[in-house]
DNA sequence: ATGGTTGCTTTGCAA
């Protein structure tokens, strides 16, 4: 089974590139982040008439989360529990049948956190806590969970280009660096991580000053497996071929194989 | 070097 995460940067901008890479890699679980769109407007026919299920949490103008799975979908929750004024469309979870039981999938677009010192960095560690504590629950019942998104955190100095380009950014910070270790320690594995221990592997390149051109990237986009699922974890890559595709996402998909029949 | 680019709520804001 293939499942993959993609902060597309705009669904209404990018649907001819999903469109094209879905028919390309065939992925059977699609997590999407940033589809600046509400439900009404979310694209969905041409979606479904590749055979995917869809499923969206929308919101106007920007943030948005959504899953694309060729399975039906047994369940579906919106939100990250923990704190019912958080009105921002940023988590979506997936739950369906495989031979061997229930498989979970989350989408996430975790709070990029800028500038340091204000709400908006104590709002994004504020939804790491409620993730990990979503974590632990999920971990605690053993259950098999792919936890995939834009978690704007770079987690090491080898997962940026030029790391100290970051460090007065609340992607490097090492409050979020620490929150992402916990949920490692938890006993969740950052699969691409754990499949190419290569530095240079980036899933995000800035749209301005040249940097897809110069190679200056960073590894934000990750998918965390739960130890039911880590057991399955076949392969992992990034699809870095479709940023230099007209009109592209800042992000690239990242996509995981699990041994599931 | 405080630039540069993109998408939406658009001529500002978030990334």
């Amino acid at each position: 089974m293939k499942i993959a995460t993609w902060n597309i940067n705009g669904v209404k901008a990018r649907i001819e590139n999903l469109l094209h890479w879905l028919q390309e890699a065939s992925p059977d679980i699609v997590c999407l982040q940033e589809i600046k769109s509400v439900d009404e407007q979310f694209p969905r026919q041409p979606l479904e008439e590749l055979g995917y299920h869809v499923e969206t949490s929308g919101q106007k103008g920007f943030n948005g989360v959504a899953i694309l799975s060729k399975l039906r979908f047994d369940e579906v929750n919106r939100g990250l529990p923990g704190n019912d004024a958080d009105e921002q469309a940023r988590f979506i979870e997936g739950v369906f049948s495989t031979e061997t039981g229930a498989l979970r999938v989350a989408s996430l677009y975790l709070p990029n956190g800028n500038p340091l010192n204000s709400e908006k960095f104590v709002y994004k560690l504020g939804w790491m806590e409620r993730l990990e504590d979503w974590a632990k629950a999920r971990i605690a019942i053993e259950e098999p969970v792919v936890l995939a998104g834009d978690y704007n955190i770079i987690p090491e100095r080898e997962d940026a280009k030029y790391p100290d380009n970051w460090l007065n950014d609340a992607l490097f910070q090492p409050e979020s660096r620490q929150a992402y270790r916990r949920l490692v320690n938890l006993g969740m594995t950052d699969a691409l991580r754990a499949v190419t221990a290569a530095p240079g592997t980036y899933t995000f390149w800035d749209y301005q000053a040249g940097a897809w051109q110069k190679n200056n990237g960073i590894r934000i986009d990750h998918l965390m497996l739960s130890p039911e699922a880590a057991d399955r974890l076949v392969s992992a890559s990034v699809e870095k071929h479709t940023r230099a595709w007209e009109k592209p996402s800042d992000h690239v998909p990242v996509v995981i194989e699990l041994a599931y029949a």
